[in-house]
DNA sequence: GTTGCGTTTATTTTT
DNA sequence: TAAACGCAAC
């Protein structure tokens, strides 16, 4: 039976609270995933739901996969069977891959990323506008998103006036939409949307997924957006069984559309709802709680909460001012040394978190030179990267020969000889015929203008096309498909010939050798393997986490460097929170250009909720920016903080308070590194 | 069609 | 500073 006597009087509340709409406002380290596991465990054994009634969503698969392995533990394995837990965008594509007919699309649809949407983006502008002005593609997919986002179509888009982009947005908007069906292609946005659309068209889908999901859970509900507030709303209005669990302090994801009012309002919502606030912190100690609760008690529309705890006050907060970021990276490695000799702490209780991804930089070097393990979470995430695109575009034209942007970035990849020109005309030809740019290159001999020789190369990357569908189409061996189709393209020797320095051109083959590990492993933890299946964990993944991929080596032991955004949800006992500067955070971008500053109080609090035991804030005086040292001034944020809270510190040696207590300790500190070294 | 060089331009956060 | 782009030469 289930043991819930090791809960607080309101998680006890919360978890036997399963009928009803229920509000569960849960400060940081509250303990919130404890009760949500709980709360399905409890739904489970005690109240004998069936384990296939329950939908938990989550916003990353990281989050999704621990609370399924914790809920594993607590009921067993073959009691969840039929429970999904998953991201509002794996809930939707499911659903998607079996309905997704009714609206026109074929079910093997492929899913773009921002990059294939910036790729797509930028040949409708260059179709569309003949203006001399450069244009930002970027800038028209962020407003494109944004209007999905909020639910608005293209039809219903009307742009602001005076501004051109949303001018040059609402032309582009229509053309994006049709080219991705054209494609069969759906883009992060649409997985929602037209899983709403879906509902909304066919009612008897819909019920037969309310009757699917009776008891429905969402977590960390302050960063849902309008689209997947409305998905919630349908999916629950059969049952009304509702509980939505988060944190309006910890919501900062406002840039991306996500709307603190839905978490605000719920109550409005859900009339009769109950609210539940889990205040008691298990994580960090006295003065850290205190720090934070100083800082966000700055911010006007809150429903208020204040962290408490009972550890102990724990100690100060160190604040250090570097030189340069050079400095203020030198200045925390040396420190994490430090730490790690003096507790015998592993390098995996430290993390550094910043506001921007570029701050990286600085620290890798120093750890790197060090010869510190570290991880690197977001940032030119593996799938960016050039090679792995070029790779598994190859993948993605072979399952969806209508993706005409894989089929455009392979086509002359590795190069076979096929030019832009070639390409161009091609392209314009399948446009005038009205046929798939997949077909066009099987007719290349009907399209004038181009060479016999040019035509045969296109002809034998059309037939080498069908002939790896057929292979890979085929039951089996998937990784080892993927080896062989590699191999027979000869990516390595590529990679080999197009990259001068051979130590990189290396590490990049390695990359694509990591597609076929991930395959392999996706093989062997999967019922039916598909290649579609592949591609799809691959476009819906969000960080490093996947077993065999990218830069973590499970059970590696590393400093952990990250951006304040990815730190949400995690704890370390050692926090370094780095660059606290006007203009870094909060940043300059929502200083100047109206953006909430509440926001990026936000994001400094939930920085400082990240620690356990300690925590260290820097920030620096000189710091480079595009290739020049610039002045920088303290965040506004530490004027916030208590001075009774804090420790001033010069440097890493300045933590000894004497002189003669440093000279020790460093004498120490190169003592234990040189039995390291020689052990 | 491909390669290499010089010029430009950008740095928020990401499912 | 360094990556990304455009243009000219091969």
């Amino acid at each position: 039976m289930l043991d819930l006597t090791t809960l607080n009087k309101p998680q006890l509340a919360a978890v036997r609270q399963i009928e009803g709409a229920l509000l569960l406002l849960a400060g940081a380290g509250s303990g919130k995933t404890r009760v949500i596991t709980y709360r399905i465990a409890y739904m489970i054994l005690s109240k004998e739901i069936p384990p296939e009634n329950i939908l938990a969503v989550t916003f990353t698969n990281k989050a999704a996969n621990e609370m399924k392995e914790r809920v594993e533990d607590l009921v067993g394995k073959a009691r969840t069977k039929g429970m999904i837990v998953s991201t509002f965008h794996s809930l939707c594509v499911r659903i998607l891959r079996l309905e997704i007919e009714k609206l026109g699309y074929k079910r093997n649809f492929s899913i773009y990323s921002s990059a294939d949407q910036v790729g797509l983006i930028r040949q409708i502008v260059r179709e569309i506008y003949h203006g001399d002005k450069k244009i930002d593609s970027e800038k028209i997919l962020w407003i494109i998103s944004a209007a999905k986002n909020g639910l608005i179509g293209h039809e219903q888009f009307s742009p602001k006036k005076g501004d051109e982009y949303e001018l040059l947005a609402s032309k582009v908007y229509p053309r994006y939409r049709s080219a991705l069906k054209a494609f069969n292609a759906l883009d992060f946005d649409d997985i929602i949307m037209l899983t709403i659309e879906l509902f909304e068209r066919f009612s008897d889908i819909l019920d037969r997924w309310q009757e699917r999901f009776r008891y429905i859970m969402v977590d960390e509900y302050q960063d849902t957006n309008a689209a997947q507030f409305l998905l919630i709303k349908l999916l629950a209005a059969k049952y009304r069984n509702l509980c939505v669990v988060g944190d309006d302090d910890q919501s900062i994801y406002g840039w991306r559309g996500a709307d603190v009012g839905n978490i605000l309002d719920f109550e409005k919502d859900y009339s009769g709802c109950r609210l539940i606030k889990l205040e008691q912190n298990y994580r960090s100690t006295g003065n850290i709680l205190k720090a934070a609760n100083s800082v966000i008690k700055n911010n006007k529309q809150r429903t208020g909460k204040t962290l408490w705890t009972d550890c102990g006050a724990g100690k100060l907060i160190d604040m250090m001012v570097a030189q340069d970021d050079e400095e203020e990276a030198t200045t925390v490695v040396e420190r994490i040394q430090m730490e790690r000799f003096k507790n015998d702490l592993s390098y995996g209780d430290f993390a550094v978190l910043y506001r921007a991804n570029a701050q990286s930089r600085a620290f890798e070097e120093q750890l790197r030179y060090e010869n510190i393990p570290y991880l690197l979470i977001g940032g030119m995430e593996f799938y960016e990267r050039k090679e792995v695109k070029d790779s598994l575009s190859y993948l993605k034209a072979i399952s969806n020969p209508s993706d005409e942007v894989a089929l455009l970035r392979v086509i002359n990849f590795p190069r076979r000889g096929i030019g832009d020109g070639t390409v161009i005309k091609i392209n314009q030809w399948s446009v005038e015929q009205g046929c798939q740019l997949f077909e066009a290159f099987g007719r290349v001999g009907q399209i004038p203008g181009i060479s016999v020789a040019t035509g045969d190369l296109v002809l034998g990357f059309h037939a080498q096309l069908i002939e790896s569908r057929q292979r890979l189409q085929k039951k089996g061996g998937l990784a080892a498909k993927v080896q062989e189709l590699f191999k027979t393209l000869g990516i390595e020797e590529e990679l080999y010939r197009t990259i001068d320095d051979p130590a990189s051109a290396r590490r990049r083959v390695e990359n694509v050798e990591q597609i076929v590990n991930a395959a392999a492993a996706y093989e062997e933890r999967t019922a039916n393997p598909t290649l579609a299946g592949f591609l799809e964990k691959v476009s819906l993944l969000d960080d490093g986490h996947y077993p065999g991929m990218g830069k973590k080596i499970p059970g590696s032991d590393a400093v952990v460097l990250m951006s304040l955004h990815s730190s949400k949800g995690l704890e370390f006992p050692y926090v370094f929170l780095a660059g606290l500067e006007e203009g870094n955070l909060p940043h300059s971008k929502s200083i100047d250009e109206g953006f909430s500053i509440d926001e990026e109080r936000r994001l400094c609090y939930v920085g400082i909720t990240r620690a356990r035991r300690h925590l260290t804030i820097t920030r620096c005086l000189y710091r480079k920016k595009y290739g020049k040292l610039q002045e920088r001034y303290p965040s506004r944020f530490l004027e916030e903080l208590p001075e009774e809270l804090l420790n001033h510190q010069k440097g890493a040696m300045a933590a000894a308070a004497t002189e003669a207590e440093a000279d020790k300790m460093a004498s120490n500190f190169f003592a234990r590194m040189q039995s390291m070294l020689v052990a």
